[in-house]
DNA sequence: TGGCTATTTGGCTATATTGCCAAATACCAT
DNA sequence: ATGGTATTTGGCAATATAGCCAAATAGCCA
């Protein structure tokens, strides 16, 4: 059989890889609450702002976020605040994935 | 200032990450609707068995899906239903995007 | 204009991911 | 035990990603 596996996988893909990176949620998180410019995003996650500039142009293009001049910076927005929704339930995975790794830790204590 | 990139975002970048291909992306799909043994999942992707096998053994890691042996398969499931509900989110975003592309295009041809 | 600040780009190295093949393992059935 | 099916593991080559530095660019302001 051909394969199951659509372009609309790997669309998803690519938007959900601009996701994946430490630094880069955080920058969403972040975004979610404020507009912030490149300096105070690179000031709070403390790496180049080379690196950040990148990390940005990441989410960018993307479709995650919006830029716009402004004065003497550029200014960054969250375009789809819905994302945010989404880390309650990565947050559920973590919580259940602690939970197993209790029980498993328990069992062997027995 | 320190960063504020903490381990939590480390932590929720894992599991994101393990979302972010495409195979992955069908799989998480396909156990949304049904279990399946690795055997039909490598079928409908239609890549090498190792290959699925270890995609399969990312999410697991992850903690996205659970395995059981019954009989001579092994049957995979989602763990996290919520995850699907996500790709909602996903779809506004590549929409969204469709739509500021075509803007620029209109905008080119006047 | 010339200097300043903010941001991006290019180049490079280190590291991580992907996917195939071949081989190992697990386990069911004869 | 032996053969067969299902799945995983190890190894390898190709590709992609991350982060730093240095340099380029953009635009404000004196």
């Amino acid at each position: 059989m051909k394969s199951m596996v659509k372009p609309q996988h790997e669309a998803r893909a690519k938007i959900i890889k601009a996701m994946a990176h430490p630094s880069r949620l955080f920058i969403i998180e972040e975004l979610s609450k404020h507009e912030r410019c490149v300096g105070e995003l690179t000031e709070m996650i403390g790496a180049d702002a080379s690196t950040v500039s990148k990390h940005l142009s990441v989410l960018k293009n993307a479709g995650l976020v919006a830029d716009e001049k402004r004065g003497n910076s550029i200014f960054y927005s969250l375009r789809v605040p819905c994302i945010m929704q989404f880390m309650g339930c990565v947050e559920d995975v973590l919580s259940s994935n602690a939970k197993q790794h209790n029980e498993i830790l328990k069992c062997c204590k027995k």
